[in-house]
DNA sequence: TTGATAAAATCATCTGATGACTTGATGAGC
DNA sequence: GCTCATCAAGTCATCAGATGATTTTATCAA
């Protein structure tokens, strides 16, 4: 049954004053009125007026300053991207991931150091079997591999995104899916690290892709069940 | 000069609650202290620990429920994922929306409707040049095409991040790039278009690859001086 | 077991008061 | 005329107390 869409003051006047801001009633430097003006304006009490402007604050959106008054530091909004990011299904997160994950092999291809290749092959012979230490051992294990070659890309916006979309999937694979996906062997995975020390970009990119593909596969079977 | 890092009662009073939740203190679910015995483990005020929790609940960490209690929604915080994004440069912002626009392209020649192809090329069409309506004008209409090309991925986790690099890149450019980037001829554009057309991924692929190269080299080049 | 009722717990909201900080005006001193 | 200290007003920060609304739990009768 759908819940009743039943919100809070506070989080209603944050609604409220956000959208005065996106909609540009005052520039980006511009002090808004003070919170006893809000208070009037909005007809809420201080405290609420507070509430809402505090998490403003937090988004980015304002600029609360003691003694001065409150400050409009941006009229873009990028807080909710991710929320959206999140309730956009499985497959599509893991195809975001993927294109990320190809684009991270190519550049590591460029730019990979030594010591980069270094880590990737170790990490890669220590994380072993799923005998070794349990389930979740071996998923941190192969996670810390699959992120050094992201490391690798020496490109922090995809670092962090593929960071974000890895928990991601994750807590949603934990709370849906009970089927199993299969995982690549080593030599699947050792496969993508020699592409990358070859140093072509076109190769660690097909290597990354014939990774992903049957996983992808299985992962859609999965979901259309 | 440094400015000091002067924060407030409330913003670290959250901080505070954050850790606890992130460092697992309570399981996803369970109940956090209510208020009153919140304000005595932190020793601050009611009102200080309402906005705290307030944050924490906009942040997606807690959810409060009048009358019963506030419980922890998630234990990880991806709030401050694409601010980092934001501030990882440049180069790194681009190159993610770049594979972004690989890999939807590829999706698009395996999805698209033929009203996606429609789209396309109307707005195509309607591009026109940077003579048609001034160059703010042209810029939104450039960025309209690409944008249709990426929904026709169907892949809203790219659309969404996609939106998010072309705002983020679009800011940074006006406040830091004074250069221009060359800006790839309609045939470029077509390519794509037609490559989608045809169905095959590694086609469409190779057409957005080859459309964005010459720009990266570009902002490469604008980026070392 | 079911249903109604009452009581307790908890968050939501308002009000008033005081403190801390910033800003601008004022005026003394040079 | 310039610099600097001082003061006053404006503003956010924080606290305290009280009341309301909602949910949960306990109780008890049918």
């Amino acid at each position: 049954m759908q819940p009743v869409n039943r919100t809070n003051l506070a989080e209603s006047t944050a609604e409220s004053l956000r959208t005065e801001i996106l909609g540009g009633r005052w520039a980006v430097g511009e002090r808004i009125p003070n919170e006893t003006a809000l208070t009037e304006l909005l007809a809420v009490s201080r405290g609420t007026v507070r509430e809402a402007v505090r998490v403003l604050v937090s988004k980015g959106l304002l600029d609360a300053r003691q003694g001065s008054g409150t400050y409009v530091r941006s009229t873009v909004d990028t807080s909710g991207a991710l929320d959206r990011v999140k309730r956009s299904g499985l497959r599509d997160q893991w195809e975001a991931r993927a294109a990320l994950d190809v684009e991270a092999a190519r550049l590591a291809a460029l730019r990979h150091t030594p010591a980069d290749l270094e880590r990737m092959t170790s990490l890669l012979r220590a994380r072993g079997t799923v005998a070794d230490g349990g389930r979740d051992a071996f998923g941190r294990r192969d996670i810390a591999f699959h992120r050094s070659i992201v490391e690798a890309s020496g490109n922090r916006a995809i670092i962090e995104l593929y960071d974000f979309f890895t928990s991601a999937i994750l807590e949603t694979i934990h709370s849906t899916l009970n089927g199993d996906l299969p995982e690549p062997d080593d030599r699947a995975h050792a496969a993508i690290v020699e592409a990358i020390a070859t140093g072509d970009p076109d190769l660690a990119a097909a290597a990354v892709r014939a990774f992903m593909a049957p996983v992808l596969e299985e992962l859609q079977r999965l979901l259309s069940q």
